[in-house]
RNA sequence: GGGGGCGUGGCGGAACUGGUAAACGCUAGCGACUUAAAAUCGCUCGUCUCAAUGGCUUACGGGUUCGAGUCCCGUCGCCCCCA
């Protein structure tokens, strides 16, 4: 045993370990191509000069994955890298004077060092920054096989536009309608924009949701609503009396029997047509307007409606005519504009036809509902069930007569089946400086051109002023002026630069080959690492990043770049940091260590001794200033110390509540880890000893140690870390309880070796620390998990319970695998067992093996 | 309004496919060591009472079952997403 400091020094062991691992390139990825790969990616942070603990906890979930795998036997690959264009540089560049591109250079400096003291197991050797013309050249290349493949085209699209900067905003810029910064009411305009046809890949990015089995469900529902596939049929109606049709859209053609009026919406050709003759109508139409037109407005708004007079031709019966009235709720930007309603299978429409009296004639019977009896009354019936009153779909389930109402109609001649989709085409065009340009050229003669391959990258010019609103690139002298690739006459450059969205879509995968200038990456790379195998990162991310990317990454597909479909395997949503709020007397936030909690547990203001007070938790943010800096923590108690306190107690898809007394509960058991190391209570075995005989105690320990190891692998497999952190604890517990008998010192040495191990890819400084302490050579990054003696993991005793009637009355021990006979026996004859049954006799008694014995009187 | 989820001690949370509810930790209290403090160690900690080998207890009310935190129905409350 060499002789080791009982006093846990964390800054010097943490910066010793990290200079090793990065010495001997413990985390350099492929160096073992024999073994299976594990491509184990976090969300690469936007770099905003500092890591917050989001990142801290985001970024320590992905390296216990990583380290965990890496000790079972993968070939891991865990890149990092920066997410470095964005509009932050750019508010920095007009707010302070800095260059968008130095200040980015600078966070990124910043914030990789904080990420280097926390000791992740990051390959270094693939950062990547997308700000840099050797990863954006890639994606105009990229952009330019796009527009090839027939995925990219121009049209002209609604957009915010603030007034007073001159510039486009981003939906989340605008706030009750106004520009986040001048504070000037948003317009809309019209401008021509680039989009990329992520609908043509609508009907198998929802597929390929159902092979995603190791998402979180509720992940793979959001991004199908938002899809928003849904079935339906388009048909026409004659307008009695007109001469003309009417196009309705509906999911529900079975219901078509049971159709009470037509209505049109407001904004409908018909409805402003008939208005200039009918000046009740026109107002009608007025008072629609005014009351908004969005979804959410008209869904709680008193459906209401407006009769025309006009009746329409019921296409599957001529004889029958149903009203047309103009109403409130129908939407023309969905669908024709046009519906008919069934009110006794959608509420909407029963509501509708109660406040105007019109016919509610059921047309779906429900399972077990007689057709003499049932009525809807004033709850619409939207379930399964039988078509009745309803001439050919008699008798047909729901789904049968939705397609034979549809092909009926296609037979007519009276309309066509349709598949509508929520999701639009994706507008990538800003009207921003910091982010990839779009390599395209604006020939007068010649039209749109694309930058020819040999002139890529298109760079951003560095000379540029942010003191005019609007885009520096728009108003740069010289750098939009170039010679059409194509006849050679005056043309311009687009001063449109992608969505920061486009860098994201394809990052995973140019970390397979980070180094590779002739293309965005090495194909046989991308194809060995792809899928990664476990993602890691925010909720908020649950549509829009991660759709894009899988878009992204069929659309590299199409384009021949790689052979994978889904980006992502696995998906591992974590929930957020969180933090008590404080408020002072005056009401405005308080930092956490600005508030001083007294002895009775009262608040007051660190520096005025004014009185203080707590609100809610909720996440950390800057703007309420409940947040805690990383930094700190980790200058005081160390990385582990915080690495652990991010992985105890709260599982990680859960909000984490972030306490001092959480965190001071971890830094004591970094320092009772070590003490059992640098000081056990009897000595340890020298390593290598052959096992000894072994008290019961000593037995009994070391079967801790070995269901520990198990179950902490599950755990981590499993992204239980909490439950892996609560199993460590129990089992040093179980060391530390043992005495000195019999083989304690070999027992105690397997365990710490053990928790060393297990420990490693939690707290890995501390572990490899504990590691050399216990004489070991080669590093624990290294080193393989912990092997199981199977024998150790089986009882051969076990505490079966006994219930009376259901309720515990006692428990006793029997030999494992004990048949059931001698369970019932045993269990009949404990004496708290006959009190409980109070002479009455058993009417009978159900055995579990090995678990319960219940009896009942 | 629609879709999804959740509800377990003072707190964070355990409880594998229904089989001993509250593991592990935090907070709090008491004690030991110390001149004292910190650190450390030990004990108590769901709740009620007649203090036991007791009654009750997993938001609330029902149901299925020998047995329900777990499954089903209803009510209430909270959260998230799309509006």
């Amino acid at each position: 045993m060499v002789s080791v400091d009982e006093r846990y020094n964390v800054r010097e062991t943490e910066t010793k370990w990290q200079k090793i691992w990065d010495e001997r390139g413990s985390f350099v990825a492929g160096h073992t191509p024999g073994r299976p790969k594990y491509y184990v990616l976090e969300m690469f942070p936007y770099p905003s000069g500092r890591i917050h603990m989001g990142h801290v906890r985001n970024y320590t979930l992905g390296d216990v994955v990583a380290r965990h795998k890496r000790a079972k036997g993968f070939d891991v690959l865990h890149p990092m890298g920066w997410d470095a264009f964005g509009l932050p540089a750019e508010n920095a560049a007009i707010e302070r004077g800095v260059h968008p591109a130095a200040w980015t250079r600078e966070n990124i400096a910043a914030m990789r060092v904080e990420l280097k003291s926390m000791g992740l197991s990051y390959d270094w050797a693939r950062e990547i920054a997308t700000c840099e013309p050797e990863y954006y050249v890639h994606e105009q290349r990229m952009f330019l096989a796009f527009l090839k493949a027939g995925l990219v085209y121009r049209k002209d699209s609604w957009v915010n536009w603030d007034p007073v900067e001159n510039t486009v905003l981003a939906n989340e810029q605008v706030i009750d309608g106004r520009g986040w910064r001048s504070g000037a009411l948003v317009e809309k305009r019209r401008l021509t924009q680039w989009f990329l046809k992520i609908t043509a890949f609508a009907e198998d990015l929802l597929k390929g949701l159902e092979g995603l089995d190791r998402w979180p469900d509720r992940v793979r529902v959001m991004q199908e609503n938002w899809i928003g596939r849904s079935e339906g049929a388009k048909l026409v109606w004659d307008l009695i009396g007109r001469g003309e049709t009417l196009e309705i859209y509906t999911t529900r053609p079975d219901t078509l029997f049971g159709a009470a009026f037509v209505a049109v919406s407001p904004n409908h050709p018909l409805a402003s047509e008939l208005a200039q003759t009918n000046p009740a109508l026109a107002e009608f139409i007025a008072e629609c307007n005014r009351m908004g037109t969005s979804e959410a407005a008209l869904e709680t708004a008193e459906k209401k409606g407006f009769d025309t007079g006009l009746k329409a031709r019921h296409p599957f019966a001529p004889d029958v005519s149903v009203p047309v009235y103009v109403a409130n709720f129908v939407l023309m930007e969905y669908g024709t504009g046009a519906i008919f309603g069934c009110p006794a299978h959608d509420q909407r429409d029963l509501d509708f036809a109660r406040k105007y009296g019109l016919t509610v004639r059921p047309v779906v019977l429900p399972p077990d509902a007689d057709p003499a009896t049932f009525t809807v009354e004033d709850v619409a019936y939207d379930g399964e069930g039988t078509l009745y009153n309803s001439d050919f779909l008699n008798g047909l389930e729901v789904a049968a007569a939705k397609t034979a109402a549809g092909e009926r109609i296609e037979a007519l001649g009276r309309g066509q089946r349709t598949v509508q989709w929520r999701l639009r085409d994706w507008g990538v065009s800003r009207q921003r400086y910091w982010g990839c340009p779009i390599p395209v050229i604006h020939c007068p003669s010649c039209g749109v051109v694309p930058v020819p391959e040999a002139d890529l990258p298109v760079r951003l010019p560095d000379d540029v002023t942010f003191d005019t609103p609007g885009n520096p690139l728009a108003h740069h002298p010289t750098w939009s002026h170039v010679a059409c690739p194509s006849c050679g006459a005056a043309a311009r450059r687009e001063t449109d630069t992608f969505d920061t969205f486009f860098e994201s879509s394809w990052y995973f995968a140019r970390y397979c080959s980070p180094d590779c200038t002739d293309a965005p990456f090495d194909r046989a790379k991308a194809d060995r690492w792809l899928p990664v195998d476990q993602y890691i990162g925010g909720i908020e991310h649950a549509v829009l990043h991660l759709l894009y990317s899988r878009f992204f990454t069929r659309a590299m597909k199409e384009c021949g770049f790689l052979g994978v479909e889904e980006p992502f395997a696995g998906l591992l949503t974590q929930g957020m940091v969180c933090h008590e709020t404080y408020k002072s007397e005056d009401g405005g936030w308080l930092y956490p260590e600005e508030v001083v909690r007294g002895a009775d547990g009262t608040l007051t203001h660190a520096e005025t001794h004014r009185p203080a007070h707590a609100g809610r938790s909720e996440k950390m943010s800057k703007s309420k200033r409940n947040v805690v800096d990383p930094a700190r923590i980790i200058t005081t108690y160390g990385a582990d110390t915080a690495r652990l306190f991010m992985l105890s107690d709260s599982p990680p898809e859960r909000d984490l509540e972030w306490t001092e007394a959480g965190i001071d509960g971890a830094w004591r058991y970094v320092n009772r880890l070590w003490r059992m190391v640098a000081r056990p209570q009897v000595s340890l075995a020298e390593p290598g000893a052959p096992l000894p005989a072994l008290s019961p105690e000593a037995a009994k320990a070391r079967r801790v140690v070995h269901k520990t190891i198990a179950a902490v692998d599950e755990d981590l497999d499993r992204f239980h870390f909490n439950k892996a952190v609560a199993r460590v604890r129990e089992m040093t517990n179980a060391l530390g309880e043992m005495g000195d008998t019999d083989g304690a010192g070999w027992v105690l040495r397997e365990g710490l070796e053990a928790a060393a191990r297990l420990i490693g890819p939690m707290m890995p400084h501390l572990a490899e620390e504990m590691w050399a302490a216990l004489d070991h050579a080669t590093p624990l990054a290294e080193s393989p998990w912990p092997e199981v003696d199977p024998t150790l993991l089986v009882e051969d005793q076990v505490t079966i319970a006994v219930q009376v009637n259901g309720k515990l009355r006692a428990t006793f021990d029997l030999p494992k695998g004990a048949d059931r006979a001698l369970a019932e026996q045993t269990a009949l004859a404990l004496p708290g067992v006959i009190a409980a049954m109070s002479g009455k006799p058993a009417k009978k008694v159900v055995v579990v093996p090995d678990r319960i014995v219940n009896v009942v009187i």
